[in-house]
RNA sequence: GGCGGGGUAGCCAAGUGGUAAGGCAGGGCUCUGCAAAAGCCCCAUCCGUCGGUUCGAUUCCGACCCUCGCCUCCA
């Protein structure tokens, strides 16, 4: 049994089988950096990792594609307020968002295209739909996409565009919510989505010249064009949050398809444009919808203000099935944490015994992780297996049936299974010079039998910030 | 109104037509000068409610209750 994940197009789980194994390309809607991401953004980046690192440790060489969505209303108005350059205030989100990736032992994405870096590719896919037909220009000078006319065209011959694959929704019999119902279109149709949006006074300094016009792209042409450049007009891996299925993804397949693809590939290739699409589901924080009014609202930046690390944060956004609404919660991170250390303690006494380092992992655990992360990254099932793995190898860690050989092939399995789960290694501070020298006279204290005194400087050791184990080989200090 | 997820122990969370993984928290014991770490044991007669199918349902079907998301630029 190989892979097998679900994917929003059938709403099945089906074997994964690449267009040209063991080759797998891979795009992720990223971030429109306007300010940190929160927690609830981090969960789809984190899960785009974990798929990718699950495909490289099954032995595909996947290329992972993330855009960076850098022109876009709520950028222009925050620049237009502050009175920035776009690349100056852009970039400095970028790189907090790359920095945030690595605090979560996120890989960097192959590529990290941003829009407004190609304007040009979206200017070919518009023409293209303008030239087919599906695109027309509105009386306010924007190019808009007609759902209309791109359900009488064929995305290939005898194969005729579909709209609303990914949410089963009934195109002729939708009800206009309250925003969309009072707001005033130059539109043919109230369900078409622009293109190219004019420019505009609010707009200031930052508009493109295009054959219709000054202005920039729209939200859904960004992806369509940075996708196809960097993976071609058909590849097998899109992935993002369940709220961009609809409208974003299903806009993108249109786009795609309507105008054949970037280089007229999915006309000619019959091919659609992505193969496979992976959602990922939302989070709660604290049983809530996140919100700054409620008090829940978190950035990375904020737990790790209050001390918790970046594998512990990544340990719980790992902690449920992709496709279930999860519950964050401040005491669920603190679980993390001791469950982290659990691993930790674990895999450190099996570094202690290791002589060399051994080329045949345990199989039993490999295995058993293997098959439940082949199941749809049943991540919690996995989770299940490291942590029987852990108990059994305590256990024969405390009878001394572990020798160096059998401690290298665990350790091994486990750095395979770690390439997928990430969490790392723990972090060796070092340690102060003070605590140090409180700790030796703890155990000079103790092998005097003074254990009142002894104990007092452990308290001492402990109000510092760190933890004295005594261990057959002499005490240990561990950060608290 | 349409479409789609959920409701499993104090909390988080898997799962199966044959009688409930794992983690955290909690209780007991072992080890320890005392701790810590670790091990062992305990912790859901029951899986939203009510019906139905079945030898048997938490798992299938139906109804209902509750909850969350999407319905045109929000991960």
């Amino acid at each position: 049994m190989g892979l097998r994940l679900h994917n929003t197009l059938t709403r099945s789980v089906a074997d994964f089988i690449p267009l040209t194994p063991p080759q797998v390309s891979m795009y992720c809607c990223g971030p429109t950096v306007y300010d940190y991401g929160h927690i609830g953004n981090f969960r789809t980046f984190v899960f785009a990792d974990l798929v990718r690192r699950h495909l490289a440790f099954r032995g595909f060489q996947v290329t992972h594609v993330m855009n960076i969505t850098d022109v876009e209303d709520k950028i222009l108005r925050r620049i237009r307020e502050t009175g920035q350059e776009l690349r100056d205030f852009t970039g400095r989100y970028t790189a907090a968002f790359l920095e945030d990736l690595t605090v979560l032992h996120c890989l960097s994405p192959h590529h990290l295209p941003r829009a407004t870096d190609h304007i040009d590719g979206m200017l070919r896919l518009i023409t293209r739909l303008m030239d087919r037909g599906i695109a027309y220009r509105a009386p306010d000078g924007s190019v808009y996409f007609s759902i209309e006319r791109y359900r009488a065209t064929e995305r290939w011959p005898g194969c005729l565009c579909q709209y609303g694959q990914l949410v089963n929704l009934q195109v002729d019999d939708q009800r206009p919510t309250e925003r969309v119902a009072t707001d005033e279109y130059d539109k043919d149709n109230i369900a078409d989505f622009a293109l190219w949006k004019a420019r505009v006074p609010d707009d200031g300094e930052v508009f493109w010249e295009s054959p219709w016009g000054q202005g920039r792209p729209g939200w859904h042409i960004e992806c369509s064009a940075m996708s196809m450049a960097l993976l071609g007009d058909s590849f097998d891996l899109h992935l993002g949050g369940e709220d961009l299925a609809f409208p974003h993804h299903e806009d993108e397949i249109a786009q795609s398809e309507g105008s054949g693809g970037l280089n007229g590939g999915i006309h000619e290739g019959r091919r659609p444009f992505v193969q496979h699409w992976l959602h990922a589901a939302h989070l709660l924080v604290e049983g809530k919808k996140m919100s700054k009014s409620l008090g829940n609202f978190f950035t990375v930046r904020d737990l790790l203000g209050k001390g918790f690390a970046g594998r512990e944060i990544r340990m719980l956004l790992l902690s449920a099935h992709y496709r279930e609404t999860f519950n964050f919660t401040l005491a669920g991170l603190e679980g993390a944490r001791t469950a982290v250390a659990r691993i930790d303690e674990c895999v450190d006494k099996l570094r202690e015994k290791v002589t060399k380092a051994s080329t045949t992992p345990s199989p039993n655990v490999l295995q058993a992780f293997t098959e439940a992360l082949d199941d749809d990254l049943n991540v919690s099932r996995a989770w299940a297996v490291v942590f029987d793995w852990v108990r059994e190898t305590n256990r024969a860690l405390a009878a001394g049936e572990v020798d160096a050989r059998r401690a290298a092939n665990d350790l091994a399995a486990w750095d395979l299974i770690d390439s997928v789960f990430a969490l790392g290694a723990r972090p060796i501070g070092e340690v102060p010079a003070q605590i140090m020298a409180l700790a030796e006279a703890r155990d000079a204290a103790k092998k005097a039998r003074d254990f009142a005194q002894s104990d007092s400087l452990r308290a001492q050791i402990r109000a510092l910030g760190w933890l004295v184990e005594d261990t057959p080989k002499g005490p240990k200090l561990k950060p608290a």
